[in-house]
DNA sequence: CTGAAAGCGCTTACAG
DNA sequence: CTGAAAGCGCTTACAG
């Protein structure tokens, strides 16, 4: 516990024999200090070890550097299972690194974790707020934006809202994996959606009905929740409703692989019985049984470009959107 | 970026018609405040909506109440496809949150950014450190360790450093499961162990190496970096050593779902020609085809175990190391 | 180019 | 129980 007593710059300026005001200079970089004088703070600095005290420092310069990443995380825990959450910190901590920024990590979990948000982001903790996952009633975004603090989303935002976000071309992703059915003569094709309340799982069904329209078939849907257990469930379900169905599309790969077991156990081949498309092609995506056809989400492209949105001032942006084009990867269950 | 200026403890004095001493006191919750002026002192605070300052209040009180988790981020990613990562990081936030702390994340990916760390924790930018998936070489531990700041592991940290650590029996898993594929007739017992620089890693392989001797067996080892690709190749290279191989502990989940592909593709039945167990029963063993036999790795007791250990001042811990037990779970694939 | 001084917004002994 | 004052460790006009 007993945290070494660190240098401050008071010590390094008399070290150096300088004003603070002079080691402060040389600390931040800035260009009006005498290449000897420069030298000799910079031995000091060495010599005695020292570090800025950053609560010093944001007191008076009311920058943090630092960014608020702000997960939802309902009761279905979508997205603590899922690896495209690991994906997104990951290539958030990655990007702000290279422009010397913190990620300071925020789960949104009850109501008393949105107070405590708005309170820590209030109370000047961050410079900026990155959202993901969250959900249509999700009352934080307009909280935050009501500060004033710059804010982006990762995918687009619930209505009513409007602040930059990055997102994938989801309709037109979900439209392709319906088409590609389609095309292989599937004639019963139903499919998975994901939660009502947030636009990733909206807007695959909008792609699906979409492709749907016009085909003369009719539309077979089940609700899941983005789990594997959720994909399951609503394929078992499926199953019952329409036991003729040839091919069903997942809004997710987590849903699509809880359906390839529910088939299984159903005694049904993938993909000569039932064709199965996914969303989002993750890590596991390869190593299903069969390989799963599935629709490529850019996570990592997505996750940077909202990152670019947040860092980049509003008046400097050509683009408050960034959408993201999305890729049908066929491999064997379609 | 107009940021609004937020109300400062001066202006509710003010109002309230007190000092900052007194607000101050009614802010931090000292009993020592009349009922009447603290009711005066809550209205202000309540219609000019403050909400005290961060960087002024760590100033001078030394704290931050945050917390650093750390993960070192190799160039195999081992850690950003694994989903015991995102739990890890859940149950870290939640804890902390129960307890009114922040978490901020940092990936040791690079040099540089290890070097970032070490001044951002010098910094004073956290109260203390978690560390997670750090490798045998890795200088960042004695390094945080000298500069007093409160740090603890989740797993047993590598060798040459002293600190507070939460772990599971992973010796005893990998000897269970061993003893398992044993029990069930098991001639010809291979593993795929994961990195050697990883203490996990080597402890598994150990637990292994104690189930094998004295059974006359002889042990039959390839090594992976806990990625499924990696499973999967070394799959590919233990059938080519040993054709005659009809068991394989793998040393994690994810190797052993690459290790399930691999079988497929050679033509292997499991668990009729070839039985195979897994190590963490993360949720998509339950998915496998067939379903996954593992050790279960008591993940989020692991990490609430660690975040206890590091709120936990010293002198009232009872113990430094806390070792959770782990469970052979049986399915279907040995 | 360098320094003296003010100030960022809090908390905390110290008096009263 | 309350207030005046000092101080936490920096940065930033302002002079010189």
């Amino acid at each position: 516990m007993s945290r070494t007593r660190r240098p401050t710059l008071e010590a390094v300026a008399a070290r150096a024999g300088v004003s603070r005001a002079t080691v402060s200079r040389v600390v931040n970089g800035l260009p009006t200090v005498t290449p000897e004088i420069r030298a000799q703070v910079m031995r000091a600095i060495e010599e005695l070890g020292y570090i800025p005290n950053s609560a010093a420092r944001s007191l008076v310069t009311k920058r943090t550097d630092s960014y608020a990443l702000v997960a939802s995380e309902p009761p279905s825990r979508v997205f603590s299972d899922d690896p495209l959450f690991s994906i997104v910190i990951r290539t958030v901590s990655v990007e702000l690194e290279a422009a010397d920024k913190q990620v300071v990590l925020m789960l949104a979990s009850s109501p008393r974790s949105h107070a405590r948000i708005e309170r820590y982001v209030a109370g000047g903790h961050v410079d900026g707020v990155m959202l993901i996952s969250m959900h249509a009633a999700d009352p934080l975004p307009a909280a935050i934006l009501r500060m004033g603090v710059p804010v982006v989303s990762y995918g687009r935002p619930a209505v009513n809202v409007e602040m930059p976000y990055a997102d994938n071309d989801n309709v037109g992703g979900a439209r392709r994996a319906v088409e590609h059915l389609l095309a292989t003569g599937r004639r019963r094709i139903a499919t998975i959606a994901g939660p009502p309340d947030m636009i990733a799982g909206q807007d695959r069904l909008t792609g699906y009905r979409e492709a749907l329209r016009g085909s003369g078939r009719r539309s077979i849907v089940a609700v899941g929740d983005f789990t594997r257990e959720s994909g399951a469930v609503a394929m078992r379900q499926l199953l019952e409703d329409d036991p003729q169905l040839d091919a069903v599309f997942a809004a997710n790969d987590l849903m699509a692989i809880g359906a390839l077991q529910a088939l299984r156990r159903a005694g049904r081949r993938v993909p000569d019985d039932v064709a199965v498309v996914g969303f989002d092609d993750i890590e596991a995506a390869k190593f299903t049984d069969p390989p799963l056809t599935t629709v490529r989400h850019p996570v990592v492209d997505q996750a940077t470009a909202m990152v670019r949105l947040l860092l980049t001032p509003p008046s400097e942006r050509t683009t408050d959107r960034v959408i993201l084009p999305t890729e049908l990867i066929v491999r064997d269950s379609a």
